[in-house]
DNA sequence: TATTGTTATACTCTATAACTATA
DNA sequence: TATAGTTATAGAGTATAACAATA
């Protein structure tokens, strides 16, 4: 997480000009989230010690019990041995567990402890007040307007047929 | 720059639950933004080899020629020590020059040469028809909606006053 | 004293490849 | 043969701290 460094001291710096990108949603797109992750890590990180990243897995988890390391790899879009660390230190913090499955020997089935469901339940209250405060700006309305566009954007790239390997 | 992998082999991997990030805007701005970036590394990243933020930072140098590099880093919004690779990066690649200030022997003046400007004009038109695909299934009026809602969102992050330090 | 560019160093996140134990 | 989890390793990208030259 990057940390937030405040306004430059150089006022000379105020205006620069960003061109062509000014026109590209790319670019906003981009700006938009980089704010997002700043409010969060200011509130949520700081006080839980949970990045957006993080967040997100307990919340799969959390929904669906029980998947396999490889699963939740697939769900995060990341490789699975990138799983590994991020896994252990969820356990390690006692919000998850790693049960054997008992019908593949290989696989391990992640569940929620109980602490974890309760450390959760708090977070998830933290981040949809932080949420809410970060669009706050926009109005019921105009912000399931902006929910409704940014899905059509990326559900283009997921709505790839599943036989089709690129 | 991450690969893009394909759709995963396991079937049951396909209707996890999200829960309550669902309805959370930083979870759809941030699923927005790696499409975006997904599909800029698809086009520009592999036909011209500049990542997004490169991409940026030529952006700012051509339409801000003579800035320092601390006022690159601010633009770029990283530490001035983490923007001299990438300076001798498009400077090797001839992109770029490093002036020497004539008013101030400590800093350098940043231009575009003139197979950088070439370079950019290229890009840049590539740049706005991958942009412009990626947001295809919005009429021109949507995509103008989610930018001014997405300006009105990360601008509360870079408004507050300059006097103000956090 | 403060600022500009630089270097050394470390940390995070991620990927690739190879390994093991299962299937 | 293929898959699940793991390890070792490497590469981005970034930060912090300290330094020399200059202001």
């Amino acid at each position: 997480m990057r940390k937030h460094r405040g306004k430059p001291a150089n006022s000379d710096l105020a205006e620069l000009v960003h061109g062509s990108m000014a026109g590209e949603l790319g670019f906003h797109l981009r700006r938009g989230q980089i704010a997002a992750f700043r409010q969060f890590a200011r509130t949520i990180t700081t006080t839980e010690g949970v990045t957006p990243g993080l967040y997100g897995m307990l919340q799969v988890i959390a929904n669906n019990p029980g998947l396999s390391q490889s699963a939740l790899a697939v769900a995060m879009d990341v490789d699975r041995s990138s799983i590994v660390k991020v896994v252990n230190q969820l356990e390690e913090k006692g919000l998850i567990v790693r049960d054997t499955s008992p019908t593949d020997r290989r696989r391990y089935c992640l569940h929620m402890t109980p602490p974890g469901v309760q450390a959760l339940a708090r977070i998830e209250q933290a981040v949809m007040r932080q949420d809410q405060d970060f669009s706050a700006r926009l109005s019921d309305a105009e912000r399931g307007t902006l929910i409704g566009l940014l899905k059509r954007l990326y559900r283009q790239d997921s709505e790839t047929p599943a036989n089709v390997r690129e």
